[in-house]
DNA sequence: CGCGATTTTGAGCCATGTCAATCGGAGTGG
DNA sequence: CCACTCCGATTGACATGGCTCAAAATCGCG
């Protein structure tokens, strides 16, 4: 019982939280995890279905991505999902109608539909912060819309990597230099709509002009000021 | 009183409508338009506000698309909305964070909350009927995302001008073999992610290939077979 | 008829793709 | 501990799709 008082006040400081921002803290996510017993683990590269449209899951350690595949082999990976996202075959995701696949072992969490509505049937706080929380999933969808068709290279890789590093960040996965990722160049290149040997030139030239180096599961930057800029699709000086 | 009732018929018959497809049909789309009064006219080149998050409007006539502009003067149109679609800041549309701008004179009609919930506060089977038509809305942007990242730009091409009839056919306003189109090449390039001069050649050689005409604000597939091919991201032959 | 917007064309360049090969580290079995 | 293997990263040579610049042709409209 002690574990269901620490839990109590953990749920009453996310809410406070999931109120604020758009994304879940670190905090939210220790916070709603503890909520239930309702745990799934996924090994790296399963499948993670999405077919019961109902389910809420929070993802509270690894990664995930969803992606779609071409007869003829080209793949297009839609986004990935981090610890503080939602995994939701009704809203956001849910409309890539691609296969969600553990790029990580994966843990989540399933929020019970008893939270998101109160006694009266109105919505909790909670539901509205998991809104914004998809809300925000879906804006970097069309982030994901402009990266594709006015970036340059350069830029889009600056932009995806800044993002994740913001979005990490939130988690306490992340400072502003550095953060651990486990995608390949090919992961990149899937997301980025470039070739994977145009990733690597990419990488290599970013790493000449001192920006950033990328290496064992490690993303650094070098210069975050100018990475930066450069996500924000703005050029170099 | 006549078209008192007469509304409520076509109410009837629209929700029949919304509740089997992804998006309205011709006759959704008349029958939600007399249901009240507030209509709103826009003209040629205005902007769509869309501050307030509850409103709710229904497109019942006329072209507007989604767009942001980088400050390099690079822009990318997100998406367009056509008659049968919802303007929501809140859902779908709302995220993309960018500015609505009619394309031609724009008609849309308030729904007004009242008709999404029903007495006892439950979800009106119209109100699940639009759910699916912001969902289908969604759908689109990740189609875009698979657009611009992996199809080449004759498939983009094809791809989005079949999207456009798809979606126009289904409000009457298209054909199997063409539709009225609004867009200059320069609209197309920037939602393509292409240059306006790409755009041009693109075209041409799409018409010498005898696939495919747009003139005079008309677009017309003279191998819709083909096109259809092009727009799933086969190769021709 | 004349003007602005749009479309069309041509020439040349650069970003990015393809193909082919090498290199490097991690795990595995002997 | 070594040899092998596999996957991912890296590099080079070359092809090409798509971009830029510049200009002419057309269209829509007052």
């Amino acid at each position: 019982m002690a574990s269901q008082v620490m839990s109590s006040g953990l749920f009453e400081k996310a809410l406070a939280c999931v109120g604020a921002a758009g994304s879940l803290s670190k905090h939210d996510v220790e916070a709603l995890s503890t909520l239930n017993e309702r745990v799934e683990v996924f090994s790296a590269g399963a499948q993670v279905q999405t077919a019961r449209r109902e389910r809420l899951r929070l993802v509270t350690s690894g990664w995930t991505y969803e992606a779609r595949l071409l007869p003829d082999g080209r793949r297009q990976i839609f986004h990935y999902l981090l610890p503080g996202d939602l995994i939701s075959a009704r809203y956001g995701a849910g409309a890539a109608r691609g296969s969600l696949i553990a790029l990580t072992r994966l843990e989540c969490a399933e929020i019970p539909p008893s939270l998101l509505s109160g006694a009266g049937g109105e919505r909790t706080r909670l539901a509205e912060g998991l809104d914004r929380v998809l809300d925000s999933q879906m804006q970097r969808t069309y982030e994901a819309v402009l990266r594709l068709g006015q970036f340059t290279a350069q830029e889009g890789m600056a932009n995806f990597l800044i993002d994740l590093r913001d979005r990490l960040t939130k988690v306490g996965l992340a400072d502003r230099f550095s953060f651990r990722c486990p995608l390949t160049q090919e992961h990149l290149a899937d997301t980025l709509g470039l070739s994977v040997i145009h990733v690597n030139r990419v990488l290599r030239q970013l790493r000449t002009e001192g920006l950033l180096v990328v290496k064992l599961g490690q993303v650094t930057f070098l210069d975050p000021n100018k990475m930066e800029m450069l996500a924000a699709g703005n050029p170099i000086e």
